[in-house]
DNA sequence: TAGAGTTGCA
């Protein structure tokens, strides 16, 4: 019996020698011979991490590697940094010398317990390292957001003559961000190439993902399309790639090719699609998302339902949104963002105001810089400017909790624009401690319009004009208060030195959603299949409003045309051959929801009102900056926006 | 010798 026990014990010997690399092999050998530290096993699983340091000694295993394996690897997967480092400790102790092997181990749990300082220690005091400590090291800051440190660690990886692999490629390609991050992902997509990993799954999901954060999105497409393999991962970076840089259809279209071809899906997959759909604010597709989250039971990330949120908010329906808002178990920090920014989109002060009163009174999150954007921006749009200014002297008097940045200071000049303090706005923007930004003026200027303000205006479109020639909308607010002060001679000039600077316009479009598809109109469209029934339905409209009151503003066209001839131009705006097509394609009274890419012009936004009037309709127009809920002839932006 | 890796939401 004890000779076969022996031989049995031999051959289990062998059987580990021969193949250890073989997890097969290996879980083979573990289940047929329980190792000797089954006990102390078990106490790890249980998370008696003391318990088993102490029965470490009682075996005899004290100062030998698989007793502090064994620990060791249950306080990585536990995240357990002080057990860690009470193991670590007992090595320094007992005087153990650990292996490249335990010290790497080391060095990612305090990786993961974001301990960095210490794992670079570890790391540091390593008498000889491999691919694995590299690559572990280049994790944790990676994944920490210390790019730079990631990157230079890579180099002294390369300079010490260790070869990286698959993984460490995987790990440092996100770290290629920021001002330089292209110039060192192209340089480590040559290695890549020269180490024969281009076509690995995981490197080729990590690459792809890093040309879209560098707005290359050509380049990530032949990157994802080089793929021999795909899986979820690399599916998903390419359609979130799509949704970031504004590629909603492309997004969208992805997704339905891939899911034909049989992709998986998992609650990134969802949440990046969720993005696009908000960008098209395709409404019944998001809804049919919603259904069908809901229905195969995905479980309910946090992640995920923020992003439902963020859909229905930004497809104009609040009441969704707020009902998902409300049915969540736990929220984070941008789930309440979320639903900030949703009501401020829709220029319902009260409501932003009320939210964040009951975030603060909960107390579980707290709220970060874009709550604080949202809030202030929420009062600038919802008309409450006195309770925004109360808020932003809040943030500057409690110093340490939360800086305003220059965002938030841009808030303040909208706050104080929006109330007519023109002057106090110009001081305020003197003594803030930024540079302003186009952002800030072009806020200001559009104030100034309003309270029909030339002086001030004046003086701020020169400023905007000089750090942002290129932008057609600030010659058009400029050309619009000249005009309202009967200057005639500055629109001329105007129009002149936006031809000098050769000004191209970002192309505006805009689009309605009927039964899950999306119609979308350029400017003067000749493409639409309807177009002539479109063209002829603007036409009648503009006999009609212009009988109930509609004046075309032409100091909207910057060409220099004749009246007749800009009057044209201004029919053939992209919202109103979209207001014109919903009128068309829908029942009386049906609410009307378009959306338009750019800053809705003035003279549309008159022109929608005045259909709201006319034929009863409730118009919901979502522009760049925000929604214009029109009803009864009265838009709830308070012609402000 | 085992150990290290990629995607999303304001």
């Amino acid at each position: 019996m004890l000779i076969k026990l022996r031989q049995t014990a031999i051959v289990a010997e062998h059987i580990l020698s021969l193949s250890s690399k073989n997890p097969f092999t290996r879980q083979l050998y573990h289940t047929t011979f329980p190792p000797v530290q089954s006990k102390l096993r078990a106490l790890c699983s249980n998370g008696q991490l003391q318990e088993a340091l102490l029965e470490m000694a009682v075996q005899g295993l004290e100062m030998k590697f698989e007793g502090y394996d064994t620990i060791l690897n249950e306080c990585v997967n536990r995240k357990s940094l002080r057990e860690g480092q009470r193991v670590h400790t007992h090595m320094i102790k007992t005087q153990y010398l650990p292996p490249l092997y335990l010290r790497t181990r080391l060095v990612i749990l305090y990786c993961k317990c974001d301990c960095l300082v210490d794992a670079r220690y570890v790391f540091d005091e390593m008498p000889e390292r491999n691919v694995v400590s590299w690559t572990a090291m280049i994790s944790g800051y990676s994944q920490k957001g210390f790019s730079s440190e990631a990157l230079n660690l890579f180099v002294q990886m390369l300079r010490s003559g260790t070869e990286p692999n698959e993984f460490t490629f995987a790990t440092v390609l996100p770290s290629c961000t920021g001002d330089y991050g292209l110039d060192y992902g192209r340089q480590i997509h040559s290695l890549i190439v020269r180490y024969n990993y281009d076509s690995h799954i995981f490197v080729g999901s990590s690459l792809l993902d890093m040309y879209a954060k560098a707005r290359r999105i050509h380049e990530a497409r032949t990157v994802f399309d080089s793929l021999i393999q795909r899986d979820v991962v690399s599916c998903t970076a390419m359609i979130a790639g799509y949704a970031q840089l504004g590629f909603d259809e492309e997004a969208v279209e992805l997704f339905r090719k891939l899911l034909k071809e049989g992709m998986c899906s998992n609650y990134v997959t969802y949440a990046s699609l969720l993005t696009a759909l908000s960008g098209l604010a395709a409404l019944d597709q998001g809804k049919q998302v919603h259904n069908h989250i809901l229905r195969h039971q995905l479980p309910s990330y946090v992640g995920l339902l923020n992003s439902i949120i963020d859909m229905y908010a930004k497809c104009g329906n609040l009441v969704y949104a707020r009902r998902v808002f409300d049915s969540m178990p736990e929220r984070t920090v941008i789930s309440w963002n979320a639903m900030l920014v949703g009501y401020c989109k829709h220029g319902m002060g009260s409501k932003v105001i009320e939210l964040f009163k009951m975030m603060r009174a909960e107390g579980k999150v707290r709220p970060d810089r874009v709550t604080f954007l949202a809030v202030l921006s929420g009062c600038s749009h919802g008309g409450m400017e006195d309770t925004g200014l109360e808020i932003f002297d809040e943030m500057v008097a409690q110093k340490d909790a939360l800086e305003p940045n220059i965002e938030h200071y841009g808030c303040v000049v909208d706050l104080l624009g929006r109330s007519g303090r023109l002057e106090q706005a110009l001081k305020f923007i003197d003594e803030m401690p930024f540079k302003p930004t186009a952002a800030i003026w072009g806020s200001l200027l559009g104030a100034c319009k309003v309270h029909s303000n030339l002086d001030v205006g004046e003086y701020v479109g020169r400023q905007l004009l000089e750090i942002e020639p290129e932008n057609a909308g600030n010659y058009v607010i400029l050309s619009n208060l000249y005009a309202s002060a009967g200057r005639w001679e500055e629109v001329r000039n105007l129009r002149e030195l936006m031809k000098e600077k050769a000004v191209s316009k970002e192309p505006g479009r805009s689009w309605i959603e009927l039964d899950q598809t999306l119609h979308t109109f350029h400017a003067s469209d000749r493409s639409h299949p309807r177009k002539d029934e479109v063209h002829t339905k603007v036409k009648e409209l503009a006999v009609r409003l212009k009988e109930a009151g509609y004046e075309p503003d032409l100091s909207c066209v910057l060409h220099d045309v004749e009246d007749e001839q800009k009057e044209k131009i201004l029919l053939g705006h992209s919202e109103k051959l979209a207001l014109a097509f919903g009128l068309l394609s829908t029942s009386d009274g049906t609410p009307l929801r378009v959306i338009k890419n750019l800053r809705i012009c003035v003279d549309c936004h008159n022109f929608a009102k005045i259909i709201s009037k006319l034929y009863g309709r409730t118009v919901s127009l979502r522009d760049k900056n925000r929604f214009h809920h029109i009803k009864g002839g009265v838009c709830s932006c308070g012609d402000y926006w």
